[in-house]
DNA sequence: ATGTCCTCTACGAGAGGA
């Protein structure tokens, strides 16, 4: 089974390039992220009339994250993490789809470093990591998959100086995904392609497309028993060189 | 530092976020 993530950058903006992905790819579960939009304008119907059954956690303007499953609804299992009431950000939906915990993730850009923002990203990936540890502890094959904002290593961005002032690359973004990944979650990409140089966003900036100047931040972290049954990790680059882009590109992962 | 894009408000262009 193939299981995508990827941040649209705009549900509304960006429904042709979905669609035309869905029917392209067929993949069997889509993480998407940065919806921008209420649950009320979710294009429910549109996702149906292509074969997929969804479940989202959307918001006016900002953040919105959900799940898509082929043939199939997901059953929603929690939204939002715990450890912060006052935290009204959608940037947390989790599903089960056919045995298999998926968790849609858009965790907080971080951006500008240092001062509260940054905080809310550190304390996010705290929170994170609580229900991370719950989920390893179920003993199923779950799927972290999502817009981390978080660059892991150097080799994978292609300027770490351009980089160096970043929250997606500080010494305590990196240790906070570290040591989630060091609970016992495989990151599917980087395992295939250990010497890194894959990117999975490129900014509408500055010819970074056309550069090849991008960085990889969409991860998908693998349970043991899901890493057990790891085919292949990738990224359907091509998409993101398409009319109407999203700034990111799909980035998935293939399970026996 | 930023050459771009998306959304909202509210009808025209600027703010805010990434």
């Amino acid at each position: 089974m193939k299981i995508v993530t990827y941040n649209v950058n705009g549900i509304k903006a960006r429904l042709p390039r979905l669609l035309e992905y869905l029917a392209e790819q067929q993949p069997d579960v889509v993480c998407l992220q940065e919806l921008k939009a209420s649950d009320e304008t979710f294009p429910v119907k549109d996702i149906e009339a292509a074969g997929y059954g969804a479940v989202w956690h959307g918001q006016k303007s900002w953040n919105g994250v959900a799940v898509l499953a082929k043939g199939t609804a997901p059953v929603e299992r929690q939204r939002g993490l715990a450890g912060e009431v006052e935290d009204e950000h959608s940037r947390y939906l989790e599903a089960e789809v056919g045995g298999t915990v998926i968790a849609s993730i858009y965790l907080p850009n971080g951006n500008p470093q240092p001062g509260p923002k940054f905080d809310y990203k550190l304390r996010w990936i705290d929170r994170l990591r609580a229900r991370a540890l719950d989920l390893l502890a179920e003993e199923v094959p779950v799927v972290l998959a999502g817009d981390y904002n978080v660059i892991p290593n150097d080799d994978d961005t292609y300027s770490v100086r351009a980089m160096q002032e970043d929250a997606l690359m500080q010494p305590e973004s990196r240790a906070g995904f570290r040591s989630l990944v060091a609970q016992g979650w495989t990151d599917a990409l980087r395992t295939r392609n250990p010497k890194g140089g894959i990117w999975t966003f490129w900014d509408y900036q500055a010819g970074a497309w056309q550069r090849d100047a991008g960085f990889r931040i969409d991860h998908l972290l693998l349970s043991p028993i899901a890493a057990d049954r790891l085919v292949d990790a990738g990224v359907d680059k091509d998409y993101r060189g398409r009319e109407k882009a999203s700034d990111h590109a799909p980035t998935w992962v293939r399970l026996r």
